[in-house]
DNA sequence: AGGGCTTACGTAAGCGTTTACGTGGCCAAA
DNA sequence: TTTGGCCACGTAAACGCTTACGTAAGCCCT
């Protein structure tokens, strides 16, 4: 059964194809009685206006794209659910891409976006600086970034503060008592860790602390425990993960008596590694991470975490892109916030005072002494 | 900089809009000189044909609807990834929609994507019988259903052998010797849950057990401790959720010695529940769930599950789309496989035999009797 | 020499919309 | 009776491709 288009309900309303587009779209003045004629018409034949030839007499084909490194991320799945929350609304639709932060990946998938001509894109971008992006951009195309933002590309960037972020992680442990505080971050050069990273130097200097050069470790981020077909896809360097690192600073005579993980994909790996090493968390070792996850509350302790506010992230994104779509003039919005959740995997070192406390595991430690 | 068409590419080179097209594609014999030239052009003036405009031309648009319930719900996530890798490769694109088991909802997204005019429909269809599915279905477009089907819809099917499953599940606890078993399912009116149900039925009364009627509970899906503004849009139906619910089987005279979880949704609530009511995994109730977890294998106890091949349901049912496209012959494929991942949260019953233990807690259980 | 075949490419219709412009009918004012 | 204007709608070009069909040039064969 062919799809009926607009001549065959003109035909059968005895009017003009021009006039079905105007009642559909409302576009200008049509007598009430035709009207009813066209829509009766529409109903009996089931029309239901094809996209793509309005997208090509108009130019606006109501998608926009979404482009992330890893859709598996429990962070980009919020986001993305965000931004779909907010353009069906609008009745956009969203094409989603994964890169793997691979630059080449970005490059191919950049490509068919643009040819599908969509009317924007939101796009948490590679490291490496992409003339396909860029090339967009200059060809009028509607970008906001999230999370990260591509050199050279001047567009809308919507993150949170991750700098102040982890200089408030750091100086919560640090009022627990902590002074040697290791900050593993992930291999890929994404800017949020760089920026994590100089918060947690920054958290260190303001206290006096000594920075510790070899306490910043490195991991390659990859799922663990996935399935392995997810796991193949996901370690992106070959180099050694989380729960590798870790293993090895923790056999150190100087440990750390606290570490801060500065991606959500590092998270599970050291959680793994404390197991593997037998360090009990938060009696041995405190932990603070970066992005909350929905299993943190229940685990064993609870999780203290930096929590982002990952889909209204996305929701900001879509917000600012369809103004963006529209015409409107928008300006580059601050920062998001990150929030402190203060559960129970951060205590004051062992053998240290308890000044500070404000947990209850840490009040547990302290009433066990 | 407006974006150059066939036809400035056609003047450049010296040739004419269909020899342009034809080195483009392929489909016809051009001399290597002519072709040299129309290569020079696209380069010189950077020309990426328009798919819109080759969309309404060949009626095929290169892009496939993705519907789900949930992005964020792992299963669906690693699941549009698997179909993300494998129609990227033809260069095709998905367009994500999020239905949150809404009839209404997804009646709305797919008029969205039959506009689109999609190559190709994945699904996970609500429970609702859908007019608008059975339209597009009507109008030839290729659909594959996912993990469940729609009634009256007569497209090819990928999920696993969910009673098969249970029954496997179910079984292993009774090998453990269980007795009292109970069944969490989600409220959504989904056939996955009723034919988990029926695993579990089946396993009972093979054994011959008791299927005790009141040890099925019900719980309304929910995130977790996920962020507020998932929570809020994750709750369907307003009902209580899994901790809730279980907390009140937990106070019965007979509590269960165990617990059978049919939705990764309920896993959560459940252990929220366990800890709530002062219960020990597997050491005063044993817990076996379906759907993996990343942190399942971290977890404390790690926690035994029923794994899907959700990575591989994705690329499987993308394959099939793809042929179906195409206009290959298709047949409906077999169930996938579950596989029982054999962790610590399944323990034989206290004060009971220890016969057919086979998991590493069961013997320290036996071993400090 | 003329017809026919092949080679390499051009012409133009068509895909299903939107929209600038045109037009017939009717009414009121001159 | 004109004329002008409004009202309600129709005509046709345009969007950027694909593709069926047409065609000019060159060659071979009789």
């Amino acid at each position: 059964m062919a799809r009926a288009n607009s001549e065959d309900v003109a035909r059968h309303a005895g009017v003009s194809i021009a006039t079905v587009s105007h009642v559909i779209n409302g576009t200008r003045f049509v007598s009430e009685e035709t009207r009813q004629k066209v829509q009766d018409a529409i109903k009996a034949l089931n029309y239901r206006p094809n996209a793509v030839a309005r997208g090509l007499a108009t130019s606006f084909t109501r998608k926009i794209g979404v482009v992330v490194s890893e859709i598996r991320n429990p962070f980009f799945t919020a986001t993305a659910r965000g931004i779909e929350d907010e353009v069906i609304r609008q009745r956009y639709n969203i094409i989603l891409c994964n890169t793997d932060e691979d630059p080449e990946r970005e490059d191919a998938v950049l490509h068919l976006l643009g040819a599908q001509q969509v009317d924007g894109l939101i796009i948490a971008p590679t490291g490496a600086r992409s003339e396909t992006l860029l090339g967009l951009a200059k060809a009028g195309v509607p970008i906001v970034q999230i999370d990260r933002s591509s050199p050279g590309l001047d567009a809308p960037l919507i993150d949170v503060n991750n700098e102040e972020g982890a200089y408030q992680a750091i100086s919560y442990l640090i009022g627990l008592g902590h002074t040697r505080i290791a900050c593993l971050i992930n291999l890929d050069v994404i800017s949020t860790q760089t920026e994590r990273l100089q918060g947690w130097e920054r958290a260190l200097r303001e206290a006096g602390l000594p920075v510790d050069e070899s306490l910043i470790v490195r991991a390659d981020p990859r799922f663990f425990g996935g399935t392995p077909d997810a796991k193949a896809s996901i370690t992106r360097h070959n180099l050694p993960g989380a729960s590798e690192v870790l293993q090895g600073l923790f056999t150190l005579p100087q440990r750390p008596s606290a570490i801060f993980v500065a991606s959500n994909q590092l998270t599970l790996g050291t959680l793994y590694a404390f197991r593997a090493s037998g360090l009990r968390c938060p009696e041995d070792i405190s932990l603070i991470s970066f992005d909350d996850h929905d299993w943190a509350p229940i685990f064993n302790p609870p999780l203290t975490v930096m929590r982002q506010p990952t889909y209204q992230l996305g929701q900001i994104a879509a917000q600012l892109l369809m103004k963006m779509i529209n015409g409107e003039a928008v300006s580059a919005p601050p920062h998001l916030q990150v929030e402190l959740i203060k559960r129970s995997s951060c205590a004051p070192p062992r053998a240290s005072n308890f000044e500070g406390l404000n947990n209850d595991h840490a009040k547990e430690v302290s009433a066990a002494k």
